[in-house]
This record gives structure tokens, sequence and C-alpha cells, in this order.
DNA sequence: ATCCTCCCCTAC
DNA sequence: TAAGGTAGGGGAGGAT
């Protein structure tokens, strides 16, 4: 505090604070060399691999704001997104009804707007539709009919001419003129100077008088520009020399397409498209239904996945540093904690520009794209950038708008990657309480150090990052959380900053509400209509009242954190609770198959999370985004506006495997009755996790998988005996002997229920191919496009009971055996044969189990047959999942199983009785197991207790004795 | 009261 | 062109 510690300060420019030892940006030997960047911005990251159900519930909520990207600078980009909608909505509604018989001002005029104008492109986006015209995003001759320009800076009149090609260049005025006058107004007198001086021989009205298809397609006269070239760009530029922007169009005869563009096409798409639809009009560059590999190429190029990924990495990177928890001081008050927030100046641009001296001074950012009138998002703009008000999350046409000479330059994930590796290393060095935050982003909790002065330590730090990874950092120092995040705030850029606590009042008075973590847009608007703007403001607020308006710990947190007050703990990273992943961009499809396709890809992205987390889980929810209208949205290849619509399957059994996670999967999206046209954005997320390595890797001692081969309704006695004693001893050469000796029968291929085939063990299907003499795979991938040729099978009805009888009866003959043929056999209306009985000493002496014949005797066949290749499984959860698997595949081919879940509860209430009883060995797992599945498929698990008359306590007590843990149900 | 489920909000 | 993800906190409201 001796030193300027310093307030609000607003986006500082220059580093004020105490100990700028390591001030600049001068950079000491950067060892940052390794690594770069390959070239064409191939900057991807790792799709870092990295989650089943019945219980389904489904919602549906309508979401307004496109999402919330919400950001300190995104102010503006959102202001101009909804003046977007605003107007796109106007337009849509007023083309309808409007202005009855006479045509719109703007009918037939579709302008693009080139540079700065008064009034603002958006502006005249906004007048344009509102009175019948067309706004383009990107300039294309095929549609664009005006290029809308203020003033031209000579050097951009080459270009313009390049790509305008005879096109009227028009000024603004123009537009308010006509709108003005309603009625279309000639643009001559409104020709761009410097554009008319050059074209004064050019035939004017004839070319506009019009729409654009009496556009003549002439070249504009060459006049050189001073100190410019290009006597060769104008000979040949109307060919050749177009800009990217123009490349994307074909020219203006709509119905020829150029060689050239022919083969630029072909070589681009490099995708087999199935030749299905006409010219396939909808298919745009980047969209899922175009590139087979999308979901990782997309999270390839993703830097919000990227960020939100990064946890799951560094947990497994500094795996110590997921210690305990912070040791617990409860009258944490009393002590007088420090804590240092540290943080990354202007992350992705320091790292990229750190070898760039020349750019340090210049306003930088970092975004996917340098196209002045594109739509992507700026990541991080340096600070010359936020100057202009450049900020993270803006487009960078605006970020262009806001900065004319913004430079861009391109991700690097790589190196944010081995940046943030050097980061925390240097972290862990100097404290063993560190809390991460992000990428960029820690808390040090250095009370227990007892440094004399934390700023030296926080200086020391900086420095020594600042020296390893090139780029620098600022600091905060105080004696909780929020104030040394708000206190870092406040020292950016390079610099540091301690709020000692006499200062934090006056610190706090006039803050910006927004500006405390945890306050976002939403608290932010709820409070602005309170007319609470400051903490100062904040304060004069009781936090009853608080707490009723915005609930109970939010008010708290609210009256806590104007007063400086934060109670959190530096904690150490917590395992994790979901597991997800979502796309809501480049989401278009054409097809069903498109989008199977591409939710089978994110279900291999979403179980390779899962195992790369170790987890596995029991809840799976899919998001769908369905569009709100036809227009393409503001953001290129964007989700715009949407409404959100979810169902969520809970399955009685964890998994993470893909095969199960597809088939839940579509199962979930059977459930929504949505055009696939329609769909803007998917989502698949996995909760109820379980630890993946909890499972006993249980050999012979399985007795689910007892459970399961003596509930085969085994049509053999000896060979089940064989099997048994097969998973007793663990004999491989037994088992194999076993295999080839064994006398069973082999169910006809086509009672096989080829979804349980396709999610089979590839080593099993293989040995049932041999079974049928390599047959089989022909027959399922005959079958595969049988269900293709039919559309999906998951808009199939699941059962003969949902397929109105005197519909069928008028189909042709065939179809209607199709029909037949799709359907789970075993819902067949004739009665199963009768199967031999069971075998004395199995669960179900007495009762055969009756549910296993019905939803799954080909399905239990198949385990049975193969139930000595389950014993070189390798674990006991391997064998549970099959069963589930089981369960799972009947549930999807058969929706309505409510009559036959009562034989397979009871069947459990038998099983459960046998665990407790000892008559039948296991473990706790597989007791919890047991109770889950009860409770997934009677709703309750208690009724167990009732059915044997037996308390919880009791039950608790006789588990706790036999298997020496708690029952926890 | 307490738990659970379905969201929204927030941060990076 | 462009890559609008991810996961936890917590409120609202229904089930228990
Ligand atoms: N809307 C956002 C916010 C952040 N990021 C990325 C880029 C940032 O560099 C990085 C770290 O986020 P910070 O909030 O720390 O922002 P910066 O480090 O860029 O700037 P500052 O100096 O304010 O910390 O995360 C992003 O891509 N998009
Ligand atoms: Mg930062
Ligand atoms: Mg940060």
């Amino acid at each position: 505090m001796s030193l300027d510690s310093s307030h609000p300060a607003k986006s500082g420019s220059n580093s004020k604070r105490s100990f700028n030892s390591t001030n600049s940006n001068n950079t000491g030997g950067n060892n940052y060399n390794k690594k770069k960047r390959k070239k064409d911005g191939d900057s991807g990251q790792q799709t870092l691999g990295m989650a089943w159900g019945s219980n389904s519930r489904s919602s549906t909520r309508s979401s307004f704001r496109s999402a919330p990207f919400s950001d300190v600078g995104s102010y503006m980009a959102v202001k101009n997104r909804k003046l977007h909608e605003q107007f796109d909505a106007e337009a849509s509604s007023s083309s309808h009804g409007g202005s009855g018989s006479k045509k719109p001002v703007f009918y037939g005029v579709s302008i693009f707007v080139d540079g700065y104008t008064v009034p603002s492109t958006q502006e005249l986006r906004g007048y344009m539709l509102k009175h019948g015209g067309r706004f383009e995003n990107y300039f294309s001759r095929q549609r664009v009919t005006h290029i809308i320009c203020s003033n031209l800076p000579g050097s951009k009149v080459k270009n313009l001419r390049s790509f305008s090609r005879g096109l009227p260049v028009v000024k603004p005025t123009w537009i308010l003129d006509c709108i003005a006058a309603d009625k279309l107004l000639s643009w001559v007198p409104y020709q761009l100077d410097q554009v008319a001086s050059e074209a004064n021989n050019q035939p004017k009205l004839s070319t506009f008088l019009d729409s654009r298809n009496n556009i003549l397609p002439f070249n504009p006269p060459n006049i050189p520009m001073p100190s410019d070239d290009n006597i060769s760009e104008v000979s040949d530029s109307c060919e050749k020399t177009d800009t990217p922007l123009a490349e994307t169009q074909s020219k203006s005869s709509p119905c020829e397409p150029s060689a050239s563009e022919g083969s630029r096409c072909s070589d681009i798409q490099n995708i087999t498209e199935l030749p299905s639809t006409v010219s396939g009009s909808s298919n745009k560059g980047h969209s899922t239904s175009l590139d087979p590999n999308f979901v990782e190429t997309y999270f390839k190029n993703s830097r919000l996945h990227f960020i939100g990924t990064w946890r799951n990495r560094y947990r497994k990177r500094f795996p110590i540093s997921s210690k305990p928890s912070t040791s617990i001081n409860p009258s944490s008050s009393c002590q007088k904690n420090t804590i240092i927030h540290i943080d990354m100046d202007c992350f992705f641009v320091s790292v990229v520009i750190k070898n760039r001296p020349e750019l340090w001074d210049k306003p930088v950012a970092v975004c996917h794209s340098d196209n002045p009138r594109g739509t992507s998002e700026i990541s991080s703009a340096n600070y010359p950038a936020r100057d202009h008000g450049v900020r993270a999350g803006i487009f960078v046409r605006d970020a262009k708008a806001l900065c004319p000479h913004l430079v861009i330059v391109p991700y690097n994930f790589e190196a944010y990657e081995e940046v943030a590796d050097q980061f925390y290393t240097i972290l862990h060095k100097h404290c063993n309480k560190v809390q991460a935050m992000s990428c960029d982003e820690a808390i040090l909790d250095i009370t227990d150090l007892e440094v004399e002065n934390p700023e030296i330590l926080a200086s020391l730090i900086r420095k020594e990052i600042s020296d390893t990874t090139g780029c620098t950092a600022s600091a905060g120092i105080s004696g909780n959380i929020l104030l040394a995040r708000l206190a870092t705030r406040s020292a950016k850029p390079n610099g540091q900053c301690y709020l000692p606590p006499e200062k934090v009042n006056d610190f706090l008075e006039e803050l910006p509400v927004k500006v405390l973590p945890g306050i976002g847009r939403a608290l932010d608007e709820k409070l602005k209509g309170r007319n609470i703007k400051t903490c100062g403001d904040l304060r004069t607020l009781s936090k009853e009242s608080l707490q009723k308006d915005f609930g109970q710990k939010t008010g708290e947190m609210l009256w806590n954190y104007c007063r400086g007050i934060d109670n959190r703990l530096v904690g150490m990273i917590q395992e994790s609770k979901s597991v997800g992943a979502d796309v809501n961009w480049g989401v278009r499809f054409n097809d069903l198959k498109d989008t199977q396709n591409f939710l089978m890809s994110l279900c291999k992205e979403v179980s390779l999370r899962l195992h790369g987390c170790g987890v596995r889980g029991r809840s799976f929810t899919l998001k769908i985004k369905k569009r709100k209208t036809d227009e393409e949205p503001v953001k290129y290849m964007g989700c715009g506006d949407c409404d959100n619509f979810s169902h969520t399957i809970t399955v009685p059994m964890a998994t993470d495997d893909v095969d199960v996670l597809q088939r839940i999967t579509k199962q979930l999206f059977s459930h929504f009755h949505i055009d696939v046209k329609d769909i803007r954005g998917v989502g698949l997320h996995v909760t109820k996790l379980e630890s993946a390595d909890n499972f006993t890797q249980g050999n012979e001692r399985s007795s689910i998988r007892s459970w399961l081969v003596s509930s085969s309704t085994s049509i053999e006695k000896e060979n089940v005996n064989n099997i048994n004693i097969n998973l007793k001893n663990q004999n491989d050469d037994h088992l194999h002997q076993s295999r080839s000796n064994s006398t069973m029968d082999v169910p006809p291929m086509s009672e096989l229920d080829s979804e349980v085939l396709e999610n089979l063990p590839p080593e099993i299907l293989a040995e049932m191919n041999e079974f049928y003499g390599g047959k089989l795979k022909s027959f399922l991938s005959k079958r595969k496009s049988e269900n293709i040729e039919v559309g999906s099978s998951s808009i199939l009805p699941s059962s003969l009971s949902q397929i109105d009888a005197s519909v069928l009866q008028e189909l042709p003959e065939e179809i209607q055996n199709d029909i037949i043929d799709l359907l789970p056999p075993h819902r067949n209306l004739e009665p199963e044969p009768s199967l031999p009985d069971p075998q004395p000493g199995q669960l179900w002496v007495g009762d055969p189990p009756n549910w296993i014949q019905k939803f799954s005797s080909s399905n239990l066949q198949i385990l049975r047959l193969f139930s000595d290749t389950y014993s070189q499984l390798k674990s006991n959860h391997d064998l549970s999942s099959l069963l589930l698997k089981c369960i799972s595949s009947s549930e999807i081919l058969c929706n309505d199983f409510n009559d036959d879940y009562d034989d397979v509860i009871s069947c459990l209430h038998e099983l459960l009785k046998q665990y407790i009883d000892l008559k039948i060995d296991s473990d706790l797992e597989e007791i919890h197991t047991c109770f889950r599945l009860l409770k997934r498929l009677s709703g309750k698990s208690e009724i167990f207790l009732q059915v044997y008359n037996i308390t919880l306590p009791r039950l608790q007590m006789i588990v706790s004795e036999k298997y020496g843990g708690s029952l926890h149900i």
C-alpha cells in the first residue's frame, strides 16, 4: 500500500502500480521458439477426446438472446445484433403487409456497403430491409445491384474497382433521398466522385433503370492511381484479380458455371456428397451437412472450446494440485489472509505477437478472419486496440470500424497451451495453494507462506512469467479472492496492485456493479432497473431485500461483494459433475442422414471426453436449437435466434461406451419432432457421473455374470454348465475349447437383433460372423441399407401396436413385410415359442422369467452363446454394461415396455434377496446397481423393503456386516 | 424441509 | 466466410 494502490483506474493505458520493476514489454530472452505455427494457420488444438435411458423428460424453452456471450466489450456488438434482429423482424413483418399494392421503394435493389458510411452500415441495412430492398454482407456480383460508399480512401479505389466492375457505386444519401421521396431515384447524381470521374463514359441509365438483371457487364476504364501499379491488374483483373470477396459467387449469368469456378469448387469439395438434391442450394460452405469431420474440425478451431476444455487438460498436467481442499480455517474472517490474483495480459494476443516487437505498440487482435465485413469474433485485443474500443467478443467488422488499422493475427492454440503450462509451473513453484481459474488466470493463497511483503513476491512471479514466456501478467493482492481480482483489473496491463483493507471502501464506492464477478448482464440490468449502478448504490439495500429479490444465495453474494466481503476459500480443482459437447455454429442439415451422422460423431466426441475424464454417466441430455425464423442469422453460420428443446434419459447403470451413447442419443433424438432443416444447434450432456476406475476388476466373482448366465433360458443344460465352469476357472484355453466344442444352436440370422449385433464388441461380432459362415456381416449391412432406405429407424413406430392395422393392410404386401421386418421381432403378436425349463438353482426357480423371452430372446441368445467370451472381458462392469445394453436396446425397440417391467422387477427383487442372504456372492457395487435398476424400473427402490418386510436400517446393517460398507439407496 | 430436475446465468 | 464451448452456481417449482 505504501506505493500507489489506486482505484477504479479506467482502462488505464499506462501501468501505474507499485512494483513495476519488470515493467514493459521488453521481454528478455524468450525461449519460446519451438513449435512454430505451421503455415496457413493450422493452429489446431487437439480435439482432446475427453457420457445414457428411459425416464425421459423433456422441456422446451424460448431463448431470445442467441447466447450470453457476455463480455465486457460486447455491448456494441450486442447492440448491433439487436438492431439487425429488430430490422430483420420488421422487414419480415412488413414485407407481407406493408404498403398494400405499391411496390416498396427498394424493390429489386440489393446493396453492398463498403467502408464507413454515414449513416452507418447498420442503419443502411435497416433502411433497405424496411423498404423492400436487400442488404448483402458479402459482395456478390450476382446479387448486389449497388455498392454504397461514403468516402473512399484512395488506396481502396482500385480494390473497389476490381470487384465492382461497373456496378453503380453510390453515396448513402441516395438511399435517404429515395426514402424521403418514397420512390427509387436515379443514382447517377449520387455517384461517388472518384468512381464517377473515371466512369464518365459509361452507359448511364441503362445500367440501373431496373434491377440487377439488366446490369451490363462492362469494364470500368482504367485510370491509374498515383503510386499504383495495376495496369496489368485492370486489364485482366476483371476475370482474375477479384478479391477473395468476389470469389465465392458465380458469374452474373446465372446458368452457366464458369470452368475455373467449377474446378475450384471441386477442389474444395473433397467431400463425397450424395448427389441427391438438385444443385444443392442449401449447401453452404462450412456446414455440418458438408463436412463429415465437422465436429473435429470445428472443435479444433474453436477458441471457446479451447478455453472451455483447458481445465480438463490442466487436471492431467498438474494432478498434484488437485489435492484435497485447503485446510479450512473456519474463522477465516479473523485470520488475515493474503491472496494474489494473477492474470496474463491480453493473453491470446500477447502469445502470438511475443516475437513480433514491431506489433507491440500497434492495435492487434486475435481473430479467425481479417474480413472488414466479417462476423468473425475478436478473441482478444491488446491494449492499444482496446483504446479504440475493440473488445473480445465483438465482430471483426465492428472492430475494424472502431479501429481501421487494427492488425489481425491468427490463433495459435498450441502456443497458448505451452505458455499456460509455463505459467502454472511457475505458480506452483512459488505457492502450494493455487486455484486455476482459466488458462491465463490463477489465484494464490499465500497466507501460510508468511511472506513479509506479498508485493515483492507478486512482482517476482510476474518477472519470472515475463522472462519465461515473453508475455506479461498483471497481479492483484488483497485479503480475499474478490478484492484480489478487482485489484488485478485496475493493475492491468503489466502492473500489479495491492489493495489494503482500509482502501476497500473508497475503492468500491464508485465501482460499477457490473464489474463484480458474478454480476453479468442480467443482474446488471435488473439492478439498473432499480437505479443501482455502483457498489455504493448497492450498499444501500438491506441483505433481506436483496435476498427477497434475487434469492437466498445471490442476495447474500450481492450484499457481501459490494462491501468487499468474500468468504470463499482458495480451493483445488474439484471432480467434475458433468461432461458435454455443444455445437451451435455451422449446424445446417439437409436430411435425416446428415443429422444422424452428426449426432453419431458428437457421441464419439462425448464418449472420448468421458474416457478422458475417467468417468461414466447415467443421465443423458440432448439439446436442440431450433431456428425461429427462416432468415439466415446475422452471424455467418451462426445459430441466430432459437428456441431450445431438450430431452433427458436416465439409465440405471453408468456408461461411457460410445455404442450405448449412440443408441441412447438416437432414442433421445427420436423424441424431437422437428424438421432437421430448422436445427441450428445440438448439445449432448452427461451427468450423474461415477468414477470409471471405481469398478472392481472382479474376475471370477462376478455375480451379475452368473446371474446372466443362470438367467439365460438355456436350451442345453450342459452348455450352461460348461460356461459356469469356465467362468470360474478363467482358463482361456479351456474357454476356447469349450466354445469350439459346444454344440450350441445358432439362432437364425433373421431372429438376431441387428441393433444388438452392431453394438457387440468387434471380436464377438467377428466370431459370430464365423458361426454364420461369414454371411452375418453382409446380412447386417443389407439390413442397414434397408433401414436407410426407409429413412430413419428413429421415426418408426416402436411397435406394432402403434400402427394402424387398417392402414397397414392397404399397403402393398412387400411394404407390409418390410415394416414388419423393421419392428422388433419380439413384439410380434404371435406368442413366443415356449422354452425349456429353467435350470434348477436359478434365481427364478419356479416362474420362468417371461420378460426375458419377451424383450430380448435374441439378445439373450447372443449373450448365452458367447458368454464364454464375456469371461474375457476386463471387468465386472463390462458385463454389466452388456446387460444394460440389452435392456437399453429392448427399450429402444419397444417404448411401451411397461408390462414387462413387473417381471424384471420381480427378478431383481429375488436377485437382491439372494445377494443379501449371501446365496449369491456379490459386492456393494452390484447391490447398489440393483437398487438403481429397481428405482429406475419401478420408480422407487423402497419397494424391496416392503416386499421383504425389512426396514432400511436393518437392511443397511446386514449389508454392512456381510459386505463391509454402507448401503445408500 | 429437502431433494430433484430443468433451466438461466456467469466466467474464461 | 468461420469455427457462438464448457461447467458450475443457483433459482423456481414440483415431488417426496
Ligand atoms: N470472450 C472471450 C473472452 C476470452 N477469450 C480468451 C482470449 C483471452 O486472451 C483469454 C483470456 O481471457 P481474459 O479475460 O483474461 O482476457 P485477456 O487475457 O485477453 O485480457 P486481459 O488483459 O484483460 O486479461 O481467453 C475469448 O476468446 N473470448
Ligand atoms: Mg488475461
Ligand atoms: Mg483471464
